[in-house]
DNA sequence: TTAACTGGTGAAACGCGTTTCATAGCAAGA
DNA sequence: TCTTGCTATGAAACGCGTTTCACCAGTTAA
């Protein structure tokens, strides 16, 4: 396989010349780049990433954790960040942890040893000072929301969107209102447990420990909340369930149950999914793929930092 | 950054030796190991991979195309093969193509360019003559039966288990069968097709097209197949379904519009993926993580070629 | 006693594109 | 007329680990 300075001699030229014109570098002729390309043309040259890597000391390899790779939410975040990637000349590394710390932590490495260039954090699990330890060695990007500024985040406000959720449903006339999540920990669970809690505050209600319900994060995790819910003298009337896969999961098993929703049980959604659509669950849409896209941008513009705020929306349809 | 030549200075020795000591060959006394590794930890060694990837001439990269990435079969698949990419250190980089061949032509001339060391294709779009032609420039690993031993693949008789299927329908009384399946084209749609028409003639009944499904991938597209079901005057009866996703999709509508399963109508499922269990759908059990391994595996033994066929299992639950 | 190994070690070549720096011609502004 | 400044081009250095080849010392087989 030929190589630059092949091409060089071939197209008479300095091994510079014929780097400018691969990189499209001003300062070429006419001439001169045509004979580079004619040369090029003639051998098939192809261009060795493995040098340019070495050469630039880029990898053009990011990052991206995430805990489940067939989740629809994750999925969707992953779509938007690599419509970007290949625009940027970039490919994608995915770290599926399962919230296992041992997994972030050897993408935190790879970042450390050079191996990415960047590392986009979907879901953190390690604490904040592994965070600033590690981003020293890269750009790391989260997707949550992010104090003094330490890395650049794309992230919703889940207080405000967990306070419109439960404004509607108060609304709607609900008094006994409970709430879905994934992880217990978790800055974006803290505060919608926080807005959840100050709500209840609000309007006088007690908290009910058993209204909560953890560890939501499939279709199939539905059947255990509704099994649950069936065990209550004095179930909830409506929950708040953050993602739409569970929310469909918990209305199918809800209905095989003969409860009806929304009559006695009404359910909202999270992400506005195409199961949310074609379900009618009424939900909070989040842009994830506009999400991944601008995870991906700032990645791409350390070492600037800046937190980027995406606005929910709510969608009203059968399900509250 | 120290370098492997630093090193070596810092030890007493060659950087042959340090390279030696890197990549544990065993011709390095005690004494010298020692010392390189002393002077490597003193300053934090990082082994640049750029520039061990330009010296071996490898990338250790290995490309997956798949349709969907937001889809469990595929997600499934691309778990086994992360699994056993890890261990190998090689990482994956996803080609999302939503069928679009533009976006496989991509991937193969990723394997060209030499982009990456060898491509898993898990859905195929192009034809043969791509693949032969492509096929001298790397390893391609394919997901369905290939002829001639072209390139290794791992794959599922797709005649056979649709065969397994269709007869334990006709065993359970069903007359009117129909199916739903992905794509109309491809390898494993012609292979269900050919056991499809053949079981009809076998048992002398007439192909009905409305029987025949197409473009069922996902949940939401079960939406489509109930809504043309009961515009039908004499509708099948059993509905074979090639993804789990979409059978749970067919099962929530036609609850939802009423029609009891399984008596007014069967439904069977593929994958054996956690919304079958849960939702108690009987399924053709596939084992795709392990596919999946198995394709990895076929990546790394080229040049070697060979084919490996994988054993489905018929999981009896209560949709049929 | 000699040929044939095997363990151990290092110099040098290799893979290859990018970038810095120096140089030179030529045009525009002072 | 002299200083800037821009276009154009190439030599050489740079990034860095791997691998081939040569060589020596000490064994072991013949």
């Amino acid at each position: 396989m030929a190589n630059i300075r092949e091409i060089a001699k071939m197209a008479g030229v300095s091994v510079t010349t014929v780097s400018r014109v691969l990189n499209e570098h001003p300062y070429v002729s006419e001439e001169k780049k045509a004979a580079v390309q004619q040369a090029m043309e003639e051998v098939n040259y192809q261009r060795n990433i493995n040098a340019v890597h070495l050469s630039k000391g880029k990898t053009y390899l990011i990052g991206v954790v995430i805990p489940f790779s067939n989740s629809p939410y994750f999925g969707f975040l992953v779509e938007g960040i690599a419509n970007e990637a290949v625009k940027n000349n970039y490919k994608l590394v995915l770290f599926q942890t399962n919230y296992e710390l041992k997994r972030e932590i050897e993408a935190l490495n790879m970042l450390k040893q050079k191996q990415i260039d960047a590392l986009i954090i979907c879901s953190r699990i390690s604490g904040w000072e592994v965070i600033n330890e590690y981003k020293t060695f890269g750009p790391i990007i989260l997707c949550e929301e992010v104090e003094d500024q330490i890395v650049s985040s794309t992230y919703i406000d889940h207080y405000k969107s967990f306070s419109i959720a439960l404004k509607y449903l108060h609304q709607k006339g609900h008094q006994r209102i409970g709430y879905c999540i994934g992880r217990k920990s978790g800055r974006n669970s803290e505060m919608r447990e926080a807005a959840y809690k100050n709500f209840l505050l609000e309007h006088g209600q007690p908290l009910v420990l058993d209204y909560i319900f953890y560890d939501s994060f499939r279709f199939e995790d539905g059947e255990g909340i509704v099994a649950r819910l069936k065990e209550m003298s004095s179930p909830p009337t409506a929950l708040l369930v953050t993602s739409d896969q569970v929310a469909a999961g918990i209305i199918t098993c809800a209905r095989e149950l003969g409860i009806l929703v929304p009559n006695e049980l009404a359910i909202m959604g999270f992400d506005n999914q195409p199961i949310a659509k074609i379900m009618n669950i009424t939900t909070l849409e989040i842009p994830l793929v506009e999400v991944g896209r601008k995870l991906f941008i700032q990645a791409m513009q350390y070492p600037t930092i800046f937190q980027e705020e995406i606005e929910v929306k709510l969608i009203e349809r059968l399900t509250v």
